[in-house]
DNA sequence: TTGAAAGCGATACCAC
DNA sequence: GTGGTATCGCTTTCAA
């Protein structure tokens, strides 16, 4: 059985109320009295229990707010569910969580949102944001008011949110080039499609990807020039159809957003699948088909469900205990999913487990 | 405010413990008044408070058992570190769980150890076995005797365990098969390793990849036939070391078992590094050395964490609550793993959370 | 500076 | 069948 402030206090003479005090520094206490405590409480190991301490602050109820852009992709989809399971399960722990689903980008609609919630007495925030300089300065007033931010997926470096939950998107670029190379020969051809050309997050999977590439002295893989598609299947259908046809040796494409549907159409149209590595970025429904049906030849997956699921539970944690994240950017783990390990698995491991 | 189980006993005009007793179907309450309560309790949407329940079970004392074999290896390190954890967060709800680590496999051990367990009165049990008649009956036995068995990391099929939980050693090998697809050309020469001829994991491991290569019609590798290594890297250093003088034109190797070290250093003294795509299991530390210095091409991961983290919460649900785990057969994800995907991110996952 | 006591929410036990 | 009460471990008043 552990160690209990109780048992502290007999030990030391005094009352549990003491102990307390002493151990919290809150003051009020001997020194003399505080200092025999702290040596008992060391001796023994002690270790508040979480769970009596948890107990006491359900009395000051926790409403934690969270905001999501772009629900409508796939992606934000999956994100949304982890949101949704932390939702329930922490509501068994005395915590509301509002979540605002918002569609598109559209900072005037977030800051809206945010006042919203703050204006119902949210305590904490979790929140995927674009990167601007209006939204940066609103997270750092709530921060100075006591309310704690974790950004989501993406992030607004420099901001004073707690942490950052999502992809090492430069890292995830360079995983991509380390598996180019493994699949093609040297000197093969490698196409890069680009999503946007002022995404953070697009650029940084281009940018991992072309450096390690460069870095390579046993591959040299011959890189065309990267084309921006905007996210757009019919940009990329059509850019593909293009190169393909310009570079009878194109052998490889990587892309960093969306726009794989119009790749693989393409590919498919020209009587080249199969022979056409392609990498691209999200496990979910359509990717899921395309990795089935051999268009895909590898997906890199960002574990979305995480990085919705973890940031309530994170909050919870500072505001219950005054606990920081272990860390600032808390990177989700860059999943490689192939046709045979991404069926099953990916799924289920998002299956109801509280029931 | 989340609603209390006081709050619906106001308003059954009842006492809590009626309360309880009727939303727990424990009996001994009028059915009339089990029902109101009942319809009140899910007009609220009243969800029992998790906290105050831990906190009444700190009381009670569970005792879990855990035996593990071949702690000498880095994996079942892994596992270990799990069991860990999972001790570590179950003792907050008045756990304890017992950990024997024993080296090597020895059937006698394991059933010393068992015995041993029952006598300090533990009620229920995760073990890593080894696949013999006795232990199965062991198993079979406990399951009579009232405590639950839980098999991780290796599995006894067919005995009375709760159930398994580890990798799908045939999906993997299928997952193996595809990859080695993509980075080979048609018609390449390929190499399997296996590891004990009896050992069941490592043949799932070879047939998953077989079946698959045999059904592709795209891709017609050439498949040597597999020689056995008995996880030694002497073995298995000699067995590359001859295949590839015999067959220049060797390409791929596919390791199911240990062995992977020697296979390496052959492969290197033959300056055949870089040229030969060589598949092995477990992410563990030479593991990732091997893949760091790129001798390894990809290794195939099977979260051995998760397998002795799990085990300890699904036993205390199955006795707390009389819960079976959703399936007998919990696998655990296939992860593949490069040079860029884990490092960092493969054991920081495992960082604890709990301080 | 200290102690005693009241809660937090749920459960278990013992009287009635 | 039921209500009352003690309890889990900790925090937080309120008196002393």
């Amino acid at each position: 059985m552990a160690v209990t402030a109780q048992q502290i206090a007999e030990l030391a003479g005094v009352s549990r109320g003491t102990v307390d005090r002493a151990l919290h520094n809150r003051g009020r206490v001997n020194p003399e009295v505080a200092a025999r405590i702290h040596r008992i409480a060391a001796e023994l190991g002690y270790k508040p229990n979480l769970v009596g301490q948890a107990l006491v602050r359900t009395k000051r109820d926790f409403k934690i707010g969270a905001i999501l852009q772009s629900v409508e992709t796939p992606t934000m989809q999956i994100v949304l569910e982890g949101l949704r399971r932390a939702a329930d399960e922490l509501r068994a722990s005395g915590v509301e969580l509002i979540i605002r689903e918002l569609r598109g980008l559209d900072e005037e609609l977030v800051l809206e949102s945010i006042e919203e919630l703050t204006s119902q007495g949210i305590q904490g925030l979790a929140i995927s944001p674009n990167n601007t300089a209006e939204l940066r300065q609103c997270i750092n007033g709530l921060y100075e008011q006591g309310i704690p931010v974790i950004t989501m997926n993406s992030d607004i470096p420099g901001s004073k949110r707690i942490c950052f939950i999502g992809m090492d998107n430069y890292r995830a670029g360079q995983t991509a080039a380390g598996l180019m190379c493994q699949m093609l020969p040297d000197t093969s051809k490698v196409l890069p499609l680009a999503g946007h050309l002022n995404n953070t997050a697009h650029n940084n999977r281009l940018n991992g990807f072309l450096d390690t590439l460069h870095e390579q002295n046993t591959h040299n893989l011959r890189i065309m020039p990267f084309q921006p598609c905007f996210d757009r299947n019919d940009y990329a259908h059509e850019i593909t159809q293009h190169a393909l046809r310009e570079n009878p040796d194109l052998v490889g494409i990587y892309v960093t957003s969306n726009g794989q549907e119009g790749v693989c159409q393409a590919v498919e149209e020209e009587c080249k699948k199969g022979k056409i590595k392609i990498i691209a970025y999200d496990l979910n429904a359509p990717n899921m088909r395309l990795l089935q049906s051999d268009s895909l030849s590898i997906v890199l997956d960002q574990e979305a469900f995480d990085q919705g699921y973890r940031p309530p539970f994170l909050l919870y944690e500072y505001l219950m205990h005054h606990k920081l994240p272990e860390k600032v950017l808390i990177y989700t783990d860059i999943a490689i999913r192939t046709k045979y390990n991404s069926d099953l698995i990916a799924f289920t491991n998002h299956a109801d487990t509280t029931k």
